[in-house]
DNA sequence: TTTTCATATAAGTTCTCCTTATAACTGTTG
DNA sequence: CAACAGTTATAAGGAGAACTTATATGAAAA
């Protein structure tokens, strides 16, 4: 680069308008300037890129050669900025989101729908995995936010719980249920348990084990939905998160049973890079889930 | 254009290093001016460009999207600076030149091919034409050199004469030449003539005419060529330039009339615009030819 | 802890770029 | 023909942006 950039700009107007004075105007400096400025250039450049005619002024074919190419820069930057303008104003951009099964239909789908319909210029990209996978694609930058069963942590994250959930045990409306169950009996119950990679999963072993109780599923699942559906035909008792068998608990497709004492609640998480601010997308996202 | 485009070569070589102090280690200046000038840069925008991390930075996804932008920006920019290079050192470019047939076979030809030995690069473009149209040629912008036959003068053109020429009356090997022939003697001799509106048949016409002189060819022919041809072969007598029949008047192929009073001589004369600059390749030419 | 290696900030200075004013030139108009 | 209405060029001086130096701050490494 044998100049300084702003230069161009300034030949960029003045060849445009095919007028010092003219460009003078429009970019409101004086024509001094311009004169100046355009004698700076083609000193710095070593070559001539105007004629001097009696009205106004022309592009040598040196000149000529140069703007198209300046042109091309001017608007490349143009085009840029208007970009970043369309991102800051949600008219562009994509939103990239890492989460499970269970909690995209259960709890984001909503969201989705809605963000959806407020953006619709905002491209939607979904990635599932396990919980460490989803962590992973944020940090690798491959998603904007990870929604992850808490407790969890990482150094880079901020991890901040979006929703409150509870494990509750339920069965088949013709299952004779007693009052009360404490946990060791619910543990002898005929379980439906999501697979043992699973967070719930593991969320639910680590607590009987403190109480030293053995689970031992008669069936396992991979889908939460599953769980549901196998109770309700009286396979048995599933362990399931209450607000996400909302309606078939209203519908009485499955009953709840009471268990003393309740587990422990946890939360959902929201996950995303500590250190990198979000994107414009991704912050409105958060924002619509709050 | 929100921002100084100065700042998008700061931004640029900063996020090419991904560092503030390298970049300004690179640029020669200071770790702080490229903090303020990013800084400010991020204002101007209004978004945030870059993360600032433990080691180093990096691009935010806007960041990167703007990247792209200014790196073809700058890469425009840069590309234009050494076409211009390349056009000053004669490596690239082109040369558009009109003249008419006999000028270029027996003036430019041998110019035409030093100069592409020289310099290969640039692209040769020859228009032939009458000479009022190729002044036009290059009024238009469409050639930068005509060749023409002198005296010529044109408000916007400088017409130099870049070659003395004589026009002589030649006749066959076997034709019987009086010692030295008045104008009148010549007039009565069978004439072999150039086409009414061609320059050297006009100059011919204006000469006689003045000293009440008419003259009426036998033969009218189109190209200079023919008329040494046909005078070799005793069609009759031709007038022709005696620089472009120098081979075969020293052959003896035709030989020379001895006329009193010798026409004038004249010139002809390389045309260019008065107002604009000769291109770089059109300006090797000329000096070429000098 | 201390050291090291980043970026951020503060304050002062340099020097670029712009302004004003004027000149020089051309073509136009009363 | 002189005065004017357009250009662009040039000179000189002033405003302020951009840079420098010096220092702060913060995180990671030793």
């Amino acid at each position: 680069m044998k100049t300084k950039l702003d230069y161009y700009r300034i030949f960029y107007e003045t060849a445009r308008f095919q007028s010092f004075s003219t460009a003078a105007q429009h970019l409101y400096i004086s024509q001094s300037a311009i004169s100046q400025c355009i004698h700076q250039l083609e000193s710095d450049l070593n070559v001539q890129l105007f004629v001097r005619t009696r009205r106004g002024i022309t592009l040598t074919n040196e000149g000529k050669i140069l703007f198209l190419k300046v042109e091309n820069a001017i608007n490349s930057i143009d085009q840029g900025e208007k970009q970043l303008e369309k991102l800051r104003h949600l008219e562009s951009g994509e939103l990239k989101i890492a989460a499970g099964d269970t909690i995209t239909t259960h709890f984001l789908l909503k969201y989705l729908e809605d963000y959806h319909a407020t953006y619709p210029e905002i491209r939607i990209e979904m990635a599932n995995s396990y919980s460490s996978q989803m962590l992973n694609l944020v940090k690798e930058g491959k998603a904007d936010l990870a929604f992850v069963n808490m407790p969890l942590s990482d150094d880079e994250l901020i991890i901040e719980p979006c929703l409150e959930i509870d494990d509750v045990f339920v069965c088949g409306p013709d299952f004779e249920t007693k009052e009360s169950y404490s946990w060791e009996e619910v543990a002898e119950l005929p379980l439906i348990l999501l697979e043992k990679h699973s967070s719930s999963r593991r969320f639910l072993d680590k607590n009987f084990k403190e109480k030293n109780i053995a689970l031992n599923p008669q069936i396992e699942v991979a889908v939460h939905d599953l769980l549901i559906r196998f109770a309700s035909i009286h396979l048995g008792v599933s362990c399931v998160i209450e607000q996400f068998a909302k309606v078939e608990l209203e519908k009485g497709i499955v009953q709840r049973l009471s268990v003393n004492p309740p587990l422990p609640k946890r939360s959902i998480g929201c996950a995303y890079l500590k250190n990198a601010p979000l994107s414009y997308a991704a912050k409105a996202f958060v924002e619509m889930i709050k």
